[in-house]
DNA sequence: CGTTACGCTGACGTCAACGTCAACCCCACT
DNA sequence: AGTGGGGTTGACGTTGACGTCAGCGTAACG
C-alpha cells in the first residue's frame, strides 16, 4: 500500500513543500484565465482544494486540466469531457460503474479514431488542393511576368 | 483551359435533368435543418441559385457543404471555414488574392497536422487507459466472484 | 376555392463558454 | 490607517451557431 510501484495515481507521498499551485500560477502554466478555472470548477470538471477561500491546484488537477484542454481542441463539449474525465481517476467504484465508464471510454475511442480517419482524408485533400494551387500560381506568374494586362 | 483533363472541379457538363436539390432534400441528405442552410447562406458560405424565391442547391453547393460540416467537426469556426473554402473553387482571381488564400490554406494544413499528432497521442493514451481498466475489471470480477464482501 | 404543405423572411430566444464588472475579503507593507 | 495586490463571489454581457415563431407567398390537391 505504501510502496509506489509503477502507478503513481493520486499519490500522497509526494507533497514535499506543497505541490500546489495558486490560480494565477495555473493560469500562467496553462494559458487560461481565472474565470475559466472557476467556470470549470462550477461545472465540476476540477476540484481544487481550499486554503481558507483560496483555491489551490494539485497535480491531479493539472492532469485533468490538460485533458480538458485537449478534449476541447478536439471539439468535445465540456459536458462530454466531464463524463470521460472520470475514467482517468475514478477507480474507487463498484463494478457496474466501472463497466459503464469503460464502455463510455470505448465509445470515445471509436469517435476519436473515426475523427482521425476523417482528418487524414481532409489533410490529403487539402494537400492536393495546395499542390494544384501552387501550380496555378506558378503558371500565372510565368504568363503574367511575360505579358501583363 | 477548356479541356477537362483530370480535374473535374465545378464541371458544367453534367447538369442532366436538373442536378439541383431543394432545401428539404439537402437537409435530408446532410442531416441539417433549413435554418442551418439559410444561416450558412447569410454568412456567404454557400450560394444556392433561386427558382423564384426558392433555393436550389447544385453539386458545388453540396461539395461546399460537405467541407463546411467537416471543418466544423474539426473545431473550425464558420468564419475560418469561409476563408479557406475559397481555395476549393475560386480560380478566377488575381495573383495576390490567390497567394493569400494559398498561405491561409498552408496555415490550416499545419493546424490540422498538429491536431492529428495530438489526436494520435490522445488515442494512444486512451487505449492504454482502456487496457488498464480492462485489467482492473477482470481482476475485480475474479476476486469478487470468489469472495464477495 | 379553401386548406394543406413547403418555402421565404425577419425577429427574437437559447445555449455553451467564457469575458467583464462591481463589491468584498484578507494579508502585507510602510 | 491607508493602499496595493491577490483572491472570492455574484450578476450581467457577449459571441457563435443556430432554434423557434409569426406572418406571408404560392403551388398543388381535393
Amino acid at each position: 500500500m505504501t510502496a509506489p510501484t509503477t502507478a503513481p495515481t493520486t499519490d500522497q507521498t509526494t507533497d514535499q513543500t506543497t505541490d500546489l499551485l495558486t490560480i494565477r500560477q495555473m493560469c500562467d502554466a496553462f494559458d487560461v484565465t481565472p474565470r475559466t478555472l472557476r467556470f470549470y470548477e462550477a461545472k465540476e470538471l476540477i476540484r481544487p482544494v481550499r486554503d481558507g477561500m483560496k483555491r489551490l491546484y494539485a497535480r491531479s488537477d493539472r492532469a485533468r486540466l490538460k485533458l480538458i484542454l485537449r478534449g476541447k481542441r478536439f471539439g468535445f463539449s465540456l459536458e462530454d469531457i466531464r463524463q470521460t474525465l472520470d475514467l482517468y481517476d475514478r477507480q474507487g467504484s463498484n463494478l457496474a460503474q466501472m463497466e459503464r465508464t469503460y464502455a463510455l471510454a470505448q465509445d470515445r475511442l471509436a469517435i476519436m479514431e473515426a475523427q482521425r480517419a476523417e482528418l487524414d482524408e481532409a489533410i490529403a485533400e487539402l494537400q492536393a488542393e495546395l499542390r494544384a494551387g501552387a501550380a496555378v500560381i506558378a503558371e500565372v506568374k510565368k504568363a503574367g511576368g511575360a505579358a501583363a494586362a
